[in-house]
DNA sequence: GCTATCCGGAACTCTGGAGTTTCGTATATG
DNA sequence: CATATACGAAACTCCAGAGTTCCGGATAGC
């Protein structure tokens, strides 16, 4: 949060006249995200931005002082959107969790922050505040995600204890990340799958090998 | 290759005065890169290229029409570099092939086309022909190792014939890219040897169940 | 040594975007 | 209705970088 009147909350809200719409704030980083999806941050201009939201430019410049604080608020405010993190099914095994997390809203909304991430990308090195925001909207949420549903699986004894969480959770994020960003193919629920099967569940000892408890076939 | 002098070959060069020299041209790509993988594509100027190549901006716009042209030239050459496609060790076991990949040469060739390929994040969905450059100087040449490996442990009876290649080629390249370009974090050897023992061998039936017919033990 | 050619460097134009200012209008408060 | 404020739009300044032009010096062939 980098408004310009982060500091005096409400105070010094004008007694008489217009006051400041706060909608239009959120009007504007939606955009803003938009357009860094869409542009990435150097094709991305303020114009672009204050039209789509419907809005001047001055707009903006009254709400933020630069275009780094805009992109820098509006990365930030992406994890607000996270709807997911609310909804996590239990079906009872960790392949059923994970395949119960592919849903074509989450699958949309992950390409578009993915999007946004390229978008970002070239700037991550010289911006460490940038990269701190982005990975906490953009990669966080999705590896808590899987760290909670692999602890699920160990409290339930369907896996061992030892199983390396922290890698195993960002096996899924690499790999959707890079077919869609690198590689520029298309991330399906085909694909998921395959992630699934072929990789996270051998990987935790869940192989074909040692069938899963409930029903593999799918 | 887009370059000005591709249609006349050699023919109709001067036969009074200085010749163009053609290691001039390897020193700009060279200088591209470098900029290219420091401050990105849009960070990049014409002028930081050439004055590292020790050459002027002219000279520059004399062998390439445009900064496009340049990048897209710059990016094709980087698959020249590639030495890691001769010495390919055979050690007589999977583990012991893709653990003989890892080689600080080879780590930081990585790291350093992954800087690169982050510089042209942003412009890959827009700028086709520079999303196919860069994927075939940077990400193809490691998967085609992986996949030669791979083909190889299938020949000796190792792995499975129904092993899927080209998702398990895709492991350690997905996985060492998110770490270094989303995560910030070092892909140092014993990150590397994780991904090895923790995610590749298990998902080729190699797991610690099975254990490798060589030495586990590192 | 002569000469055609290429070189590096510097000065140039031109374009586009960041950020600022102005102005007529809309609107909530009193 | 009066007024203070925020608004959208447009015009503005400023600057950096793409691409061009020019020039003195270097160099390879004759």
């Amino acid at each position: 949060m980098t408004q310009l009147d982060d500091v005096h909350t409400s105070s010094d809200a004008p007694k008489l006249g217009r006051r400041r719409d706060p909608a239009k704030d959120q009007q504007i980083l939606d955009a803003a995200v938009e357009v860094l999806a869409e542009t990435g941050f150097d094709g991305m201009t303020i114009d672009m931005v204050a039209s789509r939201a419907g809005a001047g430019k001055a707009t903006v410049y009254r709400r933020w002082t630069s275009k780094n604080e805009l992109v820098l608020d509006a990365v930030a405010c992406m994890k607000k959107g996270d709807l997911d993190s609310l909804a996590i099914p239990d079906t009872g095994t960790l392949r059923g969790d994970l395949v119960a997390m592919i849903r074509p809203p989450s699958i949309h909304d992950a390409e578009r922050k993915l999007k946004v991430m390229a978008g970002l990308a070239s700037m991550l090195s010289s911006a460490p505040e940038l990269a701190d925001a982005a990975n906490e909207a953009i990669v966080e949420p999705r590896a808590r995600i899987n760290r909670m549903l692999l602890n699920r699986a160990i409290e339930r004894g369907e896996i061992s204890s030892d199983t390396d969480i922290q890698l195993i959770s960002l096996i899924s994020p690499s790999m959707v990340a890079y077919r869609s960003l690198i590689l520029r193919k298309p991330v399906d629920r085909e694909f998921l799958i395959t992630i699934i099967d072929g990789i996270i569940l051998p990987a935790v000892g869940l192989g074909p090998t040692a069938p899963a408890p409930s029903a593999p076939a799918e």
